[in-house]
DNA sequence: TCTGGGGTCCTAGGACCC
DNA sequence: TCTGGGGTCCTAGGACCC
């Protein structure tokens, strides 16, 4: 970990991309271009600058969102467009330097601080950033620039929409310290509650208290991040190569009652869709972990973790059920009204070698020999299996599991 | 305000190991 | 007899972010 002594130069970038969905709606259809819309369902997930200045914002119930903008237009969310916009964006970046770290499908951080001689000054770079993001992908790009992570994310936020802002060293207290908490990281609405109580309205509030009396507010972990945070300490570096951790999906049920085996038949489609996309990225897990809110919006969990990891539908398929089946009576009682399962503790699948029951002494060569194991036990491996011969041995891939019937 | 769909990180207790 | 000191892993829950 580098000191921010040792970077007295504003160097990192935080790129993000303006009302991300809703502008690659607005690219791809003339209709909506420069008018309020949104990208939702019956929840905001996305509004247009037009539909903002009306006050629609996201996580906004459509009601209300109609209610404040009655023209408003609303399309449905085209998730593969945005990852491939996102895939596209971040190309460009790493085009520039090979220090970016995303942090989101529309975000990301990258450092320019070693381009100077070779790229110019990160003003400079960061303009040529917006101009290709947007010829090439047709897309705004806001970017702030500063000596940590969190001011150049303060900077960008403040330089949208479509613009850039440099934080120069001499004044990063000036721009810190009358923003407020909520600005911080990890600064959401029951800490922000907690620090209002004691009259902690700013980061110059913040910045006022001692380490030990966040501490005693808000716990170890918070209270010292925030300490830092407040008196600008964020010596973290932009971390190339970070995966994701855990994948999950969740589905909302609505106010209907509905059966135990329409949950189960609903749990089977989250099961293989997460199932899928950790098979399409190579990944294996070995935590399962079911998610549940009820008919009162309190929220539950139940996890459990494998003896080895595995992308099976089957295998995940059978301990979600085996973490359902238990509360059957209470799920009824208590109106589910949102199930999701979630895959974590994820490792490379090559990482894994399965040892499986077979004997291959009847195959005639190796592809029956395969073929066999396949079959034998396709539905439930991936990974690669080895098989051991009298004189060497091969490694060879196991097939991922099909999609199940239902 | 009656609420979507993806994630991250932290904390704390208990089991278990040496 | 009622008890050290260190560690890891698992489960559950909370808060937060986009």
């Amino acid at each position: 970990v580098r000191s921010i002594k040792d970077k007295p130069i504003a160097g990192i970038l935080h790129a993000d991309l303006d009302a991300f969905y809703a502008s690659v709606e607005q690219r791809d259809n003339a209709r909506l271009a420069g008018k309020a819309m949104a990208v939702g369902g019956s929840v905001i997930l996305a509004a247009s600058y037009q539909a903002r200045a009306l006050g629609v914002r996201t996580a906004m119930p459509l009601r209300d969102a109609l209610e404040l903008c009655p023209n408003l237009a609303v399309v449905p969310p085209r998730m593969e467009a945005y990852s491939d916009a996102s895939a596209a964006v971040m190309d460009i970046f790493r085009d520039t330097t090979p220090l970016v770290e995303p942090i989101s499908i529309d975000e990301a951080f990258l450092d320019v601080s070693g381009l100077r001689r070779l790229s110019g000054e990160p003003a400079h770079i960061a303009q040529g950033l917006r101009t290709r993001v947007a010829s090439e992908v047709g897309l705004a790009l806001s970017v702030g620039v500063a000596r940590t992570k969190f001011l150049a994310k303060v900077a960008s936020g403040v330089a949208k929409p479509d613009g850039q802002l440099v934080v120069e060293p001499h004044l990063e207290l000036e721009i810190l310290h009358p923003l407020p908490v909520q600005r911080l990281w990890g600064v959401g609405p029951k800490t922000a509650e907690k620090l209002a109580e004691r009259g902690i309205v700013s980061v110059a509030d913040v910045a006022a208290v001692g380490e030990a009396g966040l501490v005693t507010m808000l716990g170890t972990g918070s209270g010292r991040h925030l300490y830092r945070l407040a008196h600008n300490l964020d010596p973290r570096p932009v971390v190339t190569g970070r995966r994701r951790s855990s994948i999950g999906a969740q589905r909302a049920l609505g106010s209907q009652q509905r059966s135990f085996d329409e949950h189960c038949a609903t749990l089977l489609e989250l099961v293989d869709r997460v199932c899928g996309r950790l098979r399409d990225g190579h990944r294996v897990g070995r935590t399962a972990t079911l998610r549940f809110r009820f008919g009162d919006f309190s929220r539950d969990t139940r996890s459990r973790t494998l003896g080895e990891s595995t992308a099976s539908t089957s295998v995940f398929l059978s301990t979600a059920q085996d973490l359902l089946a238990p509360r059957r009576d209470e799920i009824r009682r208590r109106q589910l009204t949102l199930l999701g399962f979630t895959i974590s503790n994820l490792s490379p699948a090559d990482a894994v070698q399965q040892s499986l029951p077979f004997d291959a002494r009847s195959s005639a060569n190796l592809d029956e020999a395969l073929d066999a194991i396949r079959t034998k036990h396709g539905s439930s491996s991936i990974g690669r299996a080895r098989l051991v011969g009298r004189s060497n041995a091969v490694s060879v891939p196991l097939l991922p599991d099909p999609v199940l019937p239902l």
